[in-house]
DNA sequence: AAGCCTTATTTTGTATGCAATTTATCCCAC
DNA sequence: GTGGGATAAATTGCATACAAAATAAGGCTT
């Protein structure tokens, strides 16, 4: 069947249809991960939820897509017992959703969840701003204004995908000086849910030029290690980005999926 | 029970016309023989992970212990596939950890790691006041004055016990008041694996009247709904908390487990 | 033709078997 | 007696087989 390939005697591994993706347990943000460990033998549930994951991500299963067994398996070229376990591991970190005997759906975010998930996000990255004021290197702190400058660049070209790689940037590495190892994993977990939404929408430009004064106005805090002022700061940014989210949530509904 | 309540479901996002996901079937009752046929057979995986999970609340799995799936699955009476499928949503939701080749063990956590949990619990709770504030019921409100007298009169029988469910309740009001899904999500998920340390913890004299004291302010910057006054009250709230239990775990060493 | 009951097909859920890895045991050299 | 290495036992990981449930299909009645 399907999943004789990889049962092969030697270490001879396959290669699956698409080019390498996440390594099997990663902390890090989601697009910026590069890492291929071997996975022989020993994690292949672990690989098929990371392969998951970024197919989730990446729209490859969009969001309340039914997640068949039988398919997923052959495509993927594992048996099915991997495959259960995997929806299980994302089931837990709330990407897909089990309904019994029913089977496994991508999960769906309706726009008030979206807005119920910033609003945790915007607490998050505030105390990450506030942590991060107290912890950050001078390093890290050349850095972000790198980034920032990087920022500025796309912004200046209207490059959209430009400007979210940078700005995403900046957020991640904030909230790495915050030092909070718990506060990174429980932001990554909802990030990742509103990914898509957060990195792929549009801006007008005047929100467009907003966001951009008011991640100089962040450096500056940060640079002045004022942690009150950029958590407040990173909170009004966030709440901005979501209200402008949520409008346009509401004028053009999201897509469907089977 | 207490921990049976806070620990029941940990499904996500659901979408109100769906069916229910991850049917809470919560055998809550350690005691009992350990078979879980009687349960329905569509979701014994389910059935295995909220047992499991009541299992390490009730520190029945202790910290760092070894979770041998021939031995559990004799002792739960289920093979080793849905056994295996609960370890995958218990390490989903943070609360074993799996060994490549060697199993799951279940989570320690290190003073270190209860502190960086605690410093975003503190986040999370503030914001369900802020929330909280703006949205409760009168009703709410009545419901959770009368657990603020329960806990009174625990506080003055030096019923600890009492103390701690009273207290868990009024916080778990917030939380539900706060009407923001993701955030009880996330805070459930961060609060279950601090349990035992924060609702178990011996308190100073001194602590717990403080403890009691800042009870009442909440409810009186509840009533007069000041959501900004609510969410800076419960962060110093629970950073004093959090600095009681490190002071305590700092002098006494945990328990260990192999 | 529409609705409903019955039957067939598909799909999910669990148990079991086998291969691979890890861990424990024993023997021997030194 | 200790250390190292080979062998045996135990344990994990994956694939498959079978059972139960859900879904689809078909035919019958009205």
């Amino acid at each position: 069947m399907a999943a004789a390939s990889i049962s092969e005697t030697t270490a001879a591994h396959r290669v699956p249809p698409a080019p390498p993706v996440l390594s099997g347990i990663d902390t890090s943000n989601p697009v910026v991960d590069a890492t291929v460990t071997s996975f022989d033998r020993s994690a292949l549930h672990a690989a098929v939820s990371a392969r998951l994951k970024t197919m989730i991500i990446e729209g490859e299963l969009a969001p309340g897509a039914r997640l068949n067994e039988r398919v997923l398996a052959e495509k993927l070229n594992v048996s099915r017992t991997p495959l259960r376990e995997a929806f299980k591991m994302l089931a837990g970190i709330g990407l897909v959703e089990l309904l019994p005997n029913r089977g496994a759906v991508v999960v769906r975010l309706e726009p008030v969840q979206v807005e119920a998930t910033f609003g945790v996000i915007a607490a998050l990255e505030g105390l990450a701003g506030e942590l991060a004021a107290q912890h950050i290197t001078q390093a890290e702190l050349t850095e972000i204004r790198a980034l920032q400058y990087d920022m500025l660049a796309s912004h200046a070209r209207r490059d959209l995908p430009g400007y979210f790689r940078a700005n995403m940037q900046i957020h991640a590495r904030i909230m790495a000086a915050a030092r909070n190892p718990v506060l990174a994993e429980t932001f990554e977990r909802l990030n990742t849910r509103v990914f898509a939404t957060r990195y792929r929408s549009n801006l007008t430009s005047e929100r467009w030029d907003q966001a951009v004064a008011e991640h100089a106005d962040m450096l500056k805090l940060l640079e002045a290690r004022d942690g009150a002022g950029l958590r407040a700061l990173l909170e009004t940014h966030l709440h901005n980005k979501r209200r402008t989210l949520m409008a346009q949530l509401h004028s053009r509904p999201q897509d469907e999926a089977a």
